[in-house]
DNA sequence: CGAGTGCTTGAGGGAAGTCAAGATTGGTGG
DNA sequence: CCACCAATCTTGACTTCCCTCAAGCACTCG
């Protein structure tokens, strides 16, 4: 019960940022969510504020932008990596209680404080507006608050699935669920001449504790069903972190629902 | 695993409405929650066609509303009773993965289909709209587009919340986090004179199988989690469906987070 | 090359599930 | 009004799935 992979260190952002391979922002214009997130349908002035001078400004891994209860002052669109909202309880156990990818906001417009964790997953790239500018951008385009509104509803069935998973399925297919959401996700992306792939081969986002964390399971209960999963032919590992999915179909059926 | 309460045969609605007890719908003028659900941002013009010639209409309980998957044409506010949204696993094993109490809204604007099963766990009244004149109204009116937005991610809120229940916390705490909700809800509803109330009585709008289907349990855990607390005198029973707590922050303490 | 981090695998235990029997309650019709 | 039936709830005995604790391996980075 007192198990959990407790909050790691976090890294220096201010000397991440200094690295020579990310120092880089993401323009604009090469923006690879920029037809699909918020920016599609912000004015182009917003657009710049909204990247407000560092488009695609770099994130290292491991960096807790916000603190569950603390106010959180910037809501942020997701350009590139993986953000975890994370719940505690106060005896140290934590639930990953939501994965922001690519186009994803994260942050709460209309409250001071965020009701979770939020920390990178993985090196992020983020376009960021204060909080209440975002709400003056909110209030002055119907559009932007339609797009924020649907986007929303999108998030809150998504949310509602993931209780099924967690209150309903066995460890195997929780873990199969997780893994067909990323290949999904992975066969979706690279659709670009003709229908997605059936086989997709990916880079996991999270550790093995990320994964308990998110499947409400410890570590290594993940691992045994990496384990029997691998085995059993429905998926293969390049190393730890790279999995090849072969068939999607198949691993939709261990997955359940 | 294959467990669980499986759907129950649904009453004759029609046959119901008819009983002389429920026979009449509810009023706006009176209508319990008019100056906290969506109607308090409706023009008094389109409040009057939300509530559509039967205010606050009557629906027995064990209604399903909509079907999984299902075509789903109206979005209702919900004026008295509880409305469960479930989630189920192809070989039957269900999740409730949200309940609508009163001034909540239950239906899904900008989707066709309902991504879960809408049931009336009590008797419950409401006022709808279809789906198509619901769109129209948040298209022309942007404060009732800003209540709904807030509405939704306040939603997101709970939904998140819950997740770290299903997740991580023991089957104790899963009950008596339910109760502490139910409670608080309560104590928050009869705060007329001065301040909340820390020891509340009221009725259980679920059964021992709902609330496990809610907190992703079976309903002899509940059971047996239930005579626990009361032994522990953290709640005490009038009978099944009648429960009190003396103190509400005692609650809270075996609630867990 | 040693320390740190992440991952795997095994052995054993415990919390919740399953199966089963009764008790209680509430609704219905005689 | 009472008797019966179905639904709901409680409790017990047993089982199982996942957690806990522990050891060891692989890879990366000073």
């Amino acid at each position: 019960m007192a198990n959990q992979n407790l909050p790691q260190i976090q890294p220096d952002a201010a000397a991440w940022l200094g690295r020579a391979q990310v120092a880089d922002a993401i323009p604009c214009d090469t923006c690879p969510v920029r037809d699909i997130s918020i920016c599609s349908v912000l004015p182009r002035q917003k657009r710049a504020e909204f990247a407000s001078g560092s488009h695609g400004r770099r994130i290292a891994k491991g960096t807790v932008i916000a603190d569950e209860g603390a106010t959180m002052t910037q809501v942020s669109s997701v350009v590139d990596g993986v953000v975890k909202l994370i719940k505690s309880t106060s005896d140290g156990r934590q639930q990953i209680v939501g994965l922001a990818f690519p186009a994803d906001l994260v942050g709460r417009p209309f409250a001071e404080n965020s009701e979770f964790r939020v920390e990178t997953a993985t090196d992020v790239a983020l376009c960021s507006f204060s909080r209440s500018g975002f709400e003056r951008v909110l209030a002055e385009n119907p559009d932007v608050e339609k797009f924020m509104l649907k986007a929303k509803l999108d998030e809150i069935d998504k949310a509602r699935a993931w209780m099924l998973v967690l209150g309903r399925k066995s460890a195997e297919e929780r873990v199969a669920t997780l893994l067909l959401m990323l290949a999904e996700r992975e066969a979706k992306s690279i659709r670009h001449e003709g229908r997605a792939p059936t086989d997709v081969t990916f880079e996991l986002p999270l550790t093995r504790a990320e994964m308990g964390d998110y499947l409400g399971l410890t570590l290594e209960t993940v691992s045994r069903q990496f384990s029997k999963l691998r085995d059993a032919g429905l998926i293969s590992f390049e190393d730890h972190r790279d999995v090849r999915v072969p068939s999607i179909a198949r691993l939709a059926h261990v997955a359940g629902d």
